[in-house]
This record gives structure tokens, sequence and C-alpha cells, in this order.
DNA sequence: AATCATGTAACATTAGAAGTATCATGACTA
DNA sequence: TAGTCATGATACTTCTAATGTTACATGATT
């Protein structure tokens, strides 16, 4: 499959809107993400269904945050969009007859969700004011 | 893409490789991992460039070990198999012109590089060998 | 009523692992 | 030396999920 880049595309978004005074429209942002503004609603649709965004129709319509940045955390968005599959590599079959295999697979799982579960404390630990900040702070020349 | 169980299909094949007497054909490996000997033989093939088994042809052919169990990791061989790819999720641009998705770029690869680090560190922490022991150990019904 | 914007459905595209068929090559056996 | 067995290599097809694209319905604003 392709990279998933729902994530990062919508942490992208969702600063441009933070610094966007108004509903921004799919196809802004779409030309923002160099992609289409289906897409867009697409991926949006789960930000929406989790509150953290608010979407308007007709003129002077768009999209708008919804929720405090302060406490929508990557992880929240990472979750927001649906992502679950995290790795690309995993075992064959789930639960296998073969006993060499049960064990190989609980070694490989064992890595696995330990590097899942640091990955989702690593997101769960910025929100997106803090990577606003940071961006104002780059912006300012101070870093 | 589909999952890449290229690493747990290997450990596999590995721990059966180090119970059995004389080389194993494609074949019989692939019955073992209900699938393909040309699947069996591109996978193979990583593991004997890297000198971790050797292949010989014809009558009384097959596939022998020849390394040792003891120094081979678990990420070893997931090198081998030439797996480098580790998460579905990504970044969609490498070098982005905007400022603001540089820094989401940033903020997400940070996450990901720590947990490809602590994956890493566990699968190199685990023996080919260990593995095997665990195996004996569980038949014996210690544990 | 016309326009703007989202919502949704349907289908095509894409990337990489996996599955499959085929033939060449080399090794062992009779 | 011929026949068989096994790997090596190539050239496809299949599979899966994100992404790209087109088309149309729905609701809000002017």
């Amino acid at each position: 499959m392709r990279n998933d880049s729902r994530l990062s595309r919508m942490l992208h978004v969702l600063l441009h809107m933070a610094r966007h005074d108004g509903p921004m429209t799919s196809e802004a942002i779409a030309a923002m993400l160099r992609t289409n503004a289906v897409v867009v609603r697409r991926t949006m649709a789960g930000l929406r269904d989790a509150g953290y965004v608010r979407s308007e129709k007709g003129h002077g319509g768009g999209w708008v945050i919804a929720c405090d940045l302060e406490h929508l955390s990557l992880l929240d968005v990472h979750r927001a969009v649906g992502g679950p599959r995290l790795f690309v590599i995993g075992n064959e079959h789930a639960n296998p007859d073969c006993a060499v295999e049960q064990l190989v697979n609980e070694a490989v799982e064992d890595a696995l969700d330990e590097a899942e579960a640091l990955l989702e404390k690593r997101l769960a630990a910025v929100s997106l004011a803090e990577l606003s900040r940071g961006f104002d702070v780059r912006c300012a020349g101070l870093s």
C-alpha cells in the first residue's frame, strides 16, 4: 500500500487553520496539500466526527476548528483519521497451528507492541497548540 | 500493500531448519509456510546473500543453516530479507516548501524514529538460539 | 433561482508483498 | 551420458489499502 499520510496531512491543515480567520474550503485545503478536494473531505470527515472540526455548507462555508488545540494531541488526530494500522511488517497467520510459528509470532508481536506503545505515547505527548507555538518560535528565528 | 510477513516467515523456517537434519527443499519449506516454492527461494535469497543459510542444487539439495544461531538476531533476519520499511504511516512530502509542513514532518518523524529505534533494539536483543530454547522450554511444559 | 460548498458514491490509480508459470542451470544418480 | 531433482531467475498476475478522480445530490447563502 502507499504511505498513509493522513496524520501528517491533517496536522498540516490544522496548523494552517489555526492561523487562518474564518472557514477554509476543501478546495483551498486541497491546493495547500497538493491534492483533491474530495480527498480532503474524506480525510477531514474523521476529524469532524470526532468533533475536532466543523464543516459548513454554502457561501462562506468551509472548515473551522471546533476544539481547544491545547487539548488535541497528535494521537487524537491519528485515531480520528482512522489510522489503526501502524506497521508494514507482521505475522502471516494470526493463530497458527504450528507451535514454532506461535512462538515466533509472539516474539515479533511483543516487539511491535512495545514500539507501538512508545509511538502512541510520543504522539499523545504533543498537542497541536505546542506544535503551533513551535512554529512561532522558529519563525521568530529563536531556534 | 499486504502485510510484510517475511521476517516472521523466515524466523519460522530457521527454527524448523535448526531442528532438522540435512537440507530442506524449497518445496518442503513452502508446504510448511503454506505458500509457493518460488516465494521461498525469493525470500531465502536474502538470507543466503547475508551468509546465514546456504543452498545446494541437485539430488539431496536444499537449504541449510550456515551460521551460529547464537549470534543471529531477529534484527539480522529483518535486514537480510530487505525489510527496511517498517511503518505504514509517514509524511507526504520529504522536503516540503511549507514551513508548517516541515515542522509537522519533523514532529511525526521524531516519534517514528524513536519507535523504530526501540523496535530494532528489541529485535536485536533476541537471538534465534534463544527463540529455539524458548521453544524447548515451552514443549517441556515448563512455561 | 443561481451559486457555492460539503456529502457521498463509484471507479481508477498506485506501490509493494505475495502468488504463479516457465525455463535455464547445475548436481547427483543410474 | 541421460534423467531427475533442486535452485536461480524472469515475467507476469493478484491482493490490499491509501489516494486520485469524476459525477451528482444536498443544503446554505446571495
